[in-house]
DNA sequence: TCCTGTTCCATACAGACTGTATGTTAGAAG
DNA sequence: CTTCTAACATACAGTCTGTATGGAACAGGA
């Protein structure tokens, strides 16, 4: 996708600047997707706000949904790093049992998806753009492999009682998404924060194997 | 909408005609989006699948969004209708606590839930096509005051432990609406139910009381 | 009964948008 | 220097939505 690049050039001036006007429309479409959403926003908007012409996105894309697929990509991708990024700070920092740990990473977790990009593009208009299947490969690529990772660690050292993991990772995470979209709505986000946080503590303690 | 209907003249054929177009519109919409989506399904498929033109379409419904409105209402009000007969089925046949009966009301929810339509308009479709609040009313209207009781009775009682109603139903919902979508997904969906299933009761084992 | 107004719907049209086909330029390769 | 190709820009065709226009059928009053 990225030119074939038989011999490899040092990072050429064009490559640069091809990659360059790449980015500018992946940027651009972001912010647009985010603020009108996918079929609201034409494709002349997105080449506008980049400064290019349309001509230039059916060259690096397929078309409007692919470009989309590259879009909600990079939001995932950003929600993962950001995610690793407080997990291991977090775990130097706090000390306690795994089972508290995993607790406060979820409410860490139900913290970061309070993002309005994220929220718009990866959770709303995402299922409906590109089918179940694309979305669930995309998720499954850059998300769910960190959720599944953690709940796996929690199993085995024996923080919760077994279960399969597929599902429980699935509807943990639909859990936390519907969580901060009912934050992110509310009027008072202070007191929905507080009351959607309480909730999910509730549930994530049937979890727990210190009831088993 | 339907005829300001000064005098009452007992339901004309007139009448009765117009009430029908309005139903095989709404009717063949539903059957098209739910096989191919929102926009996938031009709106000539839909007078063509109902046999009448693209006039009688804009005549009842100011525009696409507004049919696919009326659509989700008829999906949304077919499963509250759904809910509730097997709620009253289930309180009559079934005896034991109430933290038991909740506890099965929340699997044939599940059960419940696992219809293509359904999923497809109301889950995926819905809150890209309506915005976020459009679609929240809607569900508000239909969906969400049943399981709204049903809590808030749940917590009088005492089977569950009490917390915020408006976060705890959403979240619930949304639950339930993943693991179904799971289900559906699943390629073996007889070991997917039974998973799924054992993780719901896991998860709402924290709300109950009897841990308190 | 005749006239009038309104409901209900069909048809024709204008605008917008997507995707493709074609043209052009600048850099890389030999 | 020549040639080839990636990286665009431009022009065009097809499709779809929404609206405006027109007509037919029915209801109601004089």
């Amino acid at each position: 996708m990225t030119a074939p690049r038989s011999r490899r050039s040092s990072r050429s001036r064009r490559a640069e600047h091809t990659a360059d006007t790449r980015r500018a429309l992946v940027r651009a479409a972001r912010t647009l997707f985010a603020e009108r959403g996918y079929t609201a926003t034409g494709t002349e908007d997105i080449v506008a706000a980049a400064q290019v012409t349309r001509g230039a996105l059916y060259h690096h894309f397929k078309d409007k949904a692919d470009l989309f697929r590259a879009v909600m990509g990079e939001c995932a991708q950003d929600m993962a790093e950001r995610l690793v990024e407080q997990e291991t700070a977090r775990a130097e920092s706090e000390s306690g049992d795994a089972w508290t740990l995993l607790r406060h990473g979820f409410q860490s977790f139900l913290d970061a998806c309070n993002d309005p990009d994220f929220q718009r593009i990866v959770l709303v208009e995402g299922p409906a753009v590109l089918g179940h299947s694309a979305w669930d490969a995309l998720v499954e690529e850059h998300g769910y492999v960190l959720l599944a990772e953690e709940l796996t660690r929690a199993i085995d050292e024996g923080s919760i009682s077994p279960m399969p993991i597929g599902p429980l990772t699935r509807m943990l995470a639909a859990l936390i998404s519907e969580a901060s979209l009912y934050i992110a709505r509310a009027e008072d986000h202070e007191t929905a924060r507080k009351e959607a946080g309480e909730v999910l503590e509730r549930l994530l303690t049937g979890l727990s194997r210190t009831d088993a």
